[in-house]
DNA sequence: TCTGGGGTCCTAGGACCC
DNA sequence: TCTGGGGTCCTAGGACCC
């Protein structure tokens, strides 16, 4: 009988890594990724033209107490952490603490092509990956052959491996009876690192970590559970079920008293379909909606035609197409409006979008504007044909009124 | 000069259907 | 005249994750 035994693996800082791979220049240096849409290093690349990208000298780099404008780091190297900058921290405040560290944006393009690298690396070897963004997964080491050798440290170090010689970057990788735990041994011996642990490992290995560790207990649960006296995930496995259930739920108060003793059964997902596709920008400085109105009319367009591309570009369509705000004291207002077919075109998308906008309070400064769309299916599925002409709306089939302007509110578009 | 962008899932109330 | 319960859809907000 096999023990169940799934990995999580982790690229080490991966953003960083993989400039670090067109610059290894600046290997062991403080360097943090992030930042605004100015290509930073295409300034420094135009003017060492004549020289590969590996012999510019360091010198010639921006620097992080130099960084103009807005946004929040993405990575950071570990030398940059020990200066306790991270990972989405404000520019400004990662300048305070680190004002030397070495400062690039993020290449897409070239960040997904590592992705794609290294998890076809990993589906060669093992199967059963599922994906969890472009710098994690899961693996389900229990019917690979090979996989519960030494716990799965044997097939951890050959995923490692591989992946170093196909990419040259390094990963850390856990390896558990469960998701919830392998989450959590992937970060015990970072970088480069396997940890592999048993569920009687629980009580010693995982029992003295902070809550905050859990995969799914946030700074908010963390607050709530800090006001309870509650520290640690033994402190959560100390209480009794019902009482948690009593301070946070039915659903959350049962799930953290499971977690909190080790306990996941959730599969290793392979395939998911998107529920939602979005875009959103947070602009330069913040927008009035009468004052540049042209300005914010123009973005609004430009996200329309975006997510419509994308929509497009994936095979889906939806029909619930909403708009994110966010305003300058940060707070977010949220609209969303279902219509009678499904969708991908640009034009919809705006004009429905822009029934939502009407609805909104619009006389404070904006700091963020996003369009999205949801409910979404192939856009090659039965559904997704358009609905025959006269068929009634969704809203209207449920009696619900056509969600109508408030007053105070700009018809801006 | 705090605080990006792209997601998922959950909750909760109202409307409506059976 | 008074009184149901279960289920789904829509919408807004919020927590959380990478």
């Amino acid at each position: 009988m096999s023990l169940r035994r799934i990995a999580h693996l982790d690229m080490d800082a991966f953003f960083a890594s993989v400039e670090l791979l067109r610059y290894p220049q600046l290997k062991g240096l403080a360097v943090v990724i992030g930042g605004g849409r100015r290509k930073v290093d295409e300034i420094v690349r135009e003017r060492y033209a004549d020289l590969p990208l590996h012999e510019i000298p360091v010198a010639a780099f921006p620097l992080l107490k130099d960084y103009v404008g807005r946004g929040v780091i993405t990575t950071a190297t570990y030398p940059a952490r020990q200066f306790g900058v991270g990972s989405a921290m404000g520019m400004m405040k990662a300048a305070k603490l680190c004002p030397h560290a070495i400062v690039l944006p993020v290449d897409f393009e070239e960040v997904r092509k590592y992705s794609r690298l290294f998890k076809s690396t990993i589906a060669e070897i093992a199967p059963l990956v599922e994906d969890r963004g472009v710098d994690e997964v899961y693996i389900d080491f229990t019917d690979v052959p090979g996989g519960q050798r030494e716990g799965g440290r044997v097939l951890a170090r050959l995923i490692q491996r591989a992946i170093f010689e196909k990419t040259g970057l390094t990963c850390s990788i856990g390896v558990a009876p469960n998701k919830l735990i392998a989450k959590m041994a992937s970060e015990f011996n970072k970088p480069n690192g396997i940890s592999v642990l048993y569920d009687a490992d629980v009580q010693a290995k995982i029992w003295p970590l902070p809550v905050r560790k859990i995969n799914g207990i946030g700074p908010k649960a963390e607050i709530k559970l800090a006001r309870l006296h509650l520290h640690t995930i033994g402190d959560i496995a100390g209480q009794e079920r019902e009482w948690l259930i009593d301070n946070f739920g039915k659903s959350y108060g049962a799930w953290m008293h499971d977690a909190a003793w080790g306990r996941d059964d959730r599969p290793v997902v392979t395939e998911s379909e998107p529920v939602s596709m979005s875009r959103e920008t947070t602009f330069d400085r913040d927008l009035h909606a009468v004052r540049d109105r042209a300005e914010l009319g123009g973005i609004f367009t430009e996200l329309c035609v975006q997510v419509a591309a994308d929509l497009r570009r994936k095979g889906y369509v939806g029909k619930t197409i909403g708009i994110k705000l966010r305003y300058d004291d940060f707070k977010i207002a949220t609209r969303d409006q279902t219509i009678d077919h499904f969708t991908a075109d640009a034009k919809t998308i705006r004009q429905t979008a822009g029934q939502c906008l009407k609805r909104v309070q619009l006389d404070q400064r904006l700091r963020l504007l996003g369009v999205r769309v949801g409910k979404l299916v192939r856009a090659d599925s039965p559904e997704a044909r358009p609905a025959p002409a006269g068929e009634v709306t969704a809203a209207a089939a449920h009696g619900v009124a056509e969600p109508a302007p408030i007053e105070g509110t700009l018809d801006l578009f």
